[in-house]
DNA sequence: CATATTGTTCGTAAATTTGCGAACAATATA
DNA sequence: TATATTGTTCGCAAATTTACGAACAATATG
């Protein structure tokens, strides 16, 4: 009934479905690499906090940390990045391509 | 330090979230609308969760329903769809374009 | 009016998410 | 060796999510 890319188009969704973690792959996107300190500095939750939400992001595959003691480097993995895209893509397009010929049935009044 | 995009993405996204609601939302994409029993037989899950979950997407924005009692047809909603596709589009495309001049530091040994 | 059909709402339980401060780990520096 | 810097992990509390069956609502049908 639910297919695995189903699951995993959910997955990724849902991995970007928090405002702090949408802010934290905008900086990564814009810059490629960002340090954690550098993302603390510019987002309104504890550092144990912003911890936590780029380890839903690894978990989910999206990011990459490298450690450089004293300070962690995040990226953005563009494997993943792409497949997040496509899935999301695919869900997207799937309306929009047969679009024309579909009732508005929202619509008041129609059946 | 979080735009109002920003939440809006997350709110998109996060209705997003969840492997029942994609199958949902793939089955909406693809006729347009259907009903309930539609969904219901096709989804593992209690009629009422499934009530629930479209009750998610509709809180969200995403989905209206229209009652033709007994029946009730939910249709996808292509203003708040496009919106959607557009936040997320826009996320996604924030790496894509600049990505030729940066540095893959996700590789061992770059920093 | 009784019954069947279609979905929603209610009540409840279990699991997950979110958030914070305190404590800890790892490394560089005085 | 003591101290400072940078982040993670731990412990905990509150809120949210997910799921189900039972009860309910609204309408059509016998």
């Amino acid at each position: 009934m639910i297919t695995p890319d189903q699951e995993q188009t959910a997955r990724y969704a849902k991995a970007l479905g928090h405002p702090v973690r949408i802010a934290i792959l905008e900086m990564l996107a814009r810059q490629n690499c960002c340090y954690h300190g550098d993302m603390s500095q510019e987002l309104p939750v504890a550092k144990s906090t912003l911890s936590q939400h780029l380890a839903e992001l690894k978990a989910a595959g999206l990011i990459r940390g490298e450690i450089n003691p004293p300070t962690v480097r995040y990226c953005i993995d563009p494997v993943r990045w792409a497949e997040a895209r496509q899935l999301l893509g695919h869900l997207f397009r799937q309306y929009d391509e047969e679009n024309t010929d579909k009732t508005n049935c929202y619509e008041p009044g129609k059946r």
